[in-house]
DNA sequence: CTGGCTAAACTTTTT
DNA sequence: GTTTAGCCAG
């Protein structure tokens, strides 16, 4: 046990000052305080927090922002950026209800001023929208998500020719994953190329070709893809003026989550805050999970030494999350990482329980053990809210998704498949988004296409005539149908009229929409019911939106996360189990933690082992994993997969190993158990002693694949 | 020119 | 298991 003497002790003697700070230790409450003692409310230094996890982080850096506005500063010049929009609504509401204590009735008032709170991604495209007539942009501008983007990608390298090469030409996702490292990691095309795409490096020049066309495309189009708006919001800033303005428009900025952030991110913060005053950034360089998207350890390293004097640095390293066994193995997974971080958590909340590393046969079994766990946890009154599964990727949790839907146990997952990813609800919402932005030539393409006799070139062709028009909308009523859209054309052309006009209003627009697609919707699939309903929920959504514009905007940046793609979708107030991928796991924490497949090619994922520093971040993927259970935690480890690749002989299974994160010698600091504990009794069950020589149920099975 | 077909390649994490 | 390029009949 870690004997640990550190300042950040309950004990410690502060003086009395407003009580809401009582419940902080010294160093969260310095981290509160800093540069806020004296009335210098607007002179305060920069600052950097390094919060391990369950540090009380999140609590920390709401109390700054109520403390902020408790001293006087005004919460409308205060700007709050989050990971995601879910911690942007969770601080605003901790904010308040900290300010409440000390402001009274007053603090709503105050706290719904906290307005500029949100992604980089949302204030981007809200800022964007503000100066666009002072950059050169059309303030109607429709945002891509990563689909659309990659569709735009797709035209354009067919416009190109490069999908007719001789040796096959890289992915539109691949195009897309290329350009967007370049621009937010502000690296060049050839040296991504070297460093993260060798395979594709002979394409150099067919590359820069297609990313030029593919802004002059965006451009044309007036169309923003994610990292414009990081982009066009870092050239903004680039401007003295725009930049001094800016920045004058905020007393003071905070940063969550600041080693999820990339180089881009970092530049518009430093363009904001030159000299760091009013700035706060808070992370954790051992929670870094994003280096995928080009976020970058350096941002939180190098931030201190950007400012002089160097920004302060305050450490949080007391965990007030795991019990003491949990953090133990935790921190013994982080310590074999081969650069060094800045902190070892711990904690004085002992138990006895070490976390459980379980070997289960197979993944079948694996989903029976968190049912049959769950279920237990639940009779010994832990709600199933209390409870998180989490896995590396999405499709992990199939077998278990089965297993609970059999056994009538709700579950709610984040990650993976959205909602909005479902061809009906994308052919809804091109419908919207054409009516929005006439020359969105993905929404065009997509939605012309959905007219039977319609193909590429005929859509090609109507939006050709669109896009040389003046007035695209005129051109669409004029075109003269294409060969074999027969009755159809008119009427699509008077819906589109129709929705233009906007005389239903929102929402009652979108039944609308919905009235005119449904019957191609039938038309084209056979599920046509069920997928009627997502259109329904849909609608639903939509109402609480008070414009088609801001509709599209809201639902691109912030997409709703949980799939409901099983029957019976929980209500919000019932309970319902957790699943979850890592990632979208970050900053919650459960009672019970479930980790599953912690074996060599999950995590670390196959794709994810080609560099030492992706093999780390895989690390640290699991170390995030750890940490967020409070309680009880579950390393799962199958011992065999089944794969389900294309094959001559049918199903086969492979040998798994646990993962190499967790070597022998820690296996000390778990407990190991075997899963089903009733071992068979070989008298009385023999064929439980025989190995299956052949599994004459996968060959069946496999002749008819 | 469209749309149905086959063969083959690819398969993570997300604003 | 899903996506994509290419082939071919109508």
């Amino acid at each position: 046990m870690r004997v640990y003497d550190g300042p950040e002790r309950n004990d410690s003697t502060v003086p009395a000052n407003p009580t809401y700070l009582d419940q902080l230790n010294p160093r969260q409450r310095q981290a509160v305080e800093h540069g806020l003692l004296a009335d210098g409310l607007h002179s305060a230094a920069p600052l950097l927090v390094i919060a391990g996890a369950g540090s009380g982080k999140t609590n920390t850096l709401a109390h700054r922002v109520a403390h902020l506005i408790v001293k006087g500063a005004d919460p409308r010049r205060i700007l709050l950026l989050t990971f995601s929009r879910r911690a942007a609504t969770e601080m605003a509401r901790r904010v308040e209800r900290i300010a409440g204590q000390v402001l009274g009735q007053n603090a709503g008032v105050m706290t719904d001023a906290l307005t500029w709170a949100g992604t980089f991604h949302g204030i981007g495209a809200r800022l964007l929208r503000d100066y666009a007539p002072e950059i050169g942009l059309d303030p109607a501008f429709s945002i891509h998500d990563r689909e659309d983007s990659a569709d735009l990608m797709n035209l354009v390298r067919h416009e190109l020719g490069f999908s007719t090469t001789q040796s096959r030409f890289p992915t539109k996702a691949t195009c897309l994953a290329i350009y967007s490292r370049c621009v937010n990691a502000e690296t060049a095309l050839e040296e991504v190329l070297r460093t993260s795409y060798p395979w594709c490096a002979g394409w150099a020049a067919e590359l820069r070709q297609l990313f030029a066309a593919y802004v002059e495309a965006k451009q044309r189009q007036n169309v923003l893809d994610y990292d414009d708006l990081l982009l066009y919001w870092a050239q903004m800033v680039a401007e003295p003026s725009i930049a001094v303005e800016l920045g004058g428009r905020f007393d003071h900025v905070l940063v969550d989550e600041y080693q999820d952030t990339n180089r881009l991110q970092s530049s518009i913060l430093l363009a904001l805050k030159p000299g760091g005053q009013g700035l706060t950034v808070v992370g954790d360089d051992a929670q870094s999970i994003y280096s995928f998207r080009a976020a970058t350890v350096r941002n939180i390293l190098d931030f201190p030494g950007q400012f002089s004097p160097p920004a302060a640095i305050i450490t949080l390293d007391r965990n007030y999350r795991s019990s003491q066994p949990i953090l133990a193995a935790a921190n013994a997974v982080i310590e074999l990482a081969s650069e060094h971080f800045t902190k070892n958590l711990w904690t004085d909340r002992t138990s006895a329980d070490r976390p459980q590393l379980v070997a289960v046969r197979d993944e079948t079994d694996q989903a029976r053990y968190v049912v049959e766990q769950v279920l237990a946890n639940r009779e010994n009154g832990m709600s199933l809210k209390q409870q998180a599964v989490l896995f590396r990727t999405s499709h992990h949790s199939g077998p278990l998704e089965v297993e609970l839907t059999r056994h009538n146990i709700p579950f709610v997952k984040f990650g993976g498949l959205k909602f909005l990813d479902a061809a009906h609800v994308k052919d809804l919402l091109a419908l919207l988004r054409f009516v929005q932005n006439p020359r969105d030539r993905v929404a065009g393409f997509r939605l012309v296409q959905l007219l039977p006799g319609v193909g590429p070139t005929s859509a090609q062709r109507v939006l050709d005539r669109m896009h040389d028009a003046a007035d695209p909308i005129g051109a669409l009523m004029e075109a003269p149908s294409p060969p074999r859209a027969g009755d159809e054309w008119p009427s699509f052309v008077n819906a589109i009229a129709q929705l233009r006009a906007g005389t239903a209003g929102w929402p009652a627009e979108l039944e609308q929409a919905r009235t005119w697609y449904e019957p191609h919707l039938e038309r084209m699939h056979d599920d046509a019911a069920t997928r009627k309903a997502d259109l329904i929920q849909l609608e639903q959504i939509a109402a609480g939106y008070s414009s088609r514009e801001r509709f599209l905007t809201e639902l691109t940046l912030d997409p709703p996360d949980a799939t409901s793609d099983q029957a019976g979708v929980p209500l919000r107030d019932e309970d319902y189990l957790i699943l979850s991928t890592i990632h979208s796991a970050k900053g919650q924490e459960w009672k019970s933690v479930f980790v599953l497949n912690v074996v060599d090619g999950c995590i670390p994922s196959d794709l994810g082992t080609g560099t030492t520093a992706e093999i780390e971040e895989e690390r640290r993927l699991l170390y995030v994993a750890m940490t967020r259970a409070k309680d009880h935690l579950h390393l799962i480890v199958p011992q065999r997969f089944f794969t389900h690749q294309q094959s001559a002989t049918g199903d086969r299974h492979v040998y798994a190993a646990r993962t190499r994160f967790i070597p022998s010698s820690l296996l000390k600091l778990f407990e190991r158990v075997s899963w089903p504990v009733a071992v068979p009794d070989p008298a009385t069950s023999p064929a439980a002693t025989k190995s299956i020589r052949v599994d004459v149920g996968a060959k069946m099975r496999s002749m008819w694949r």
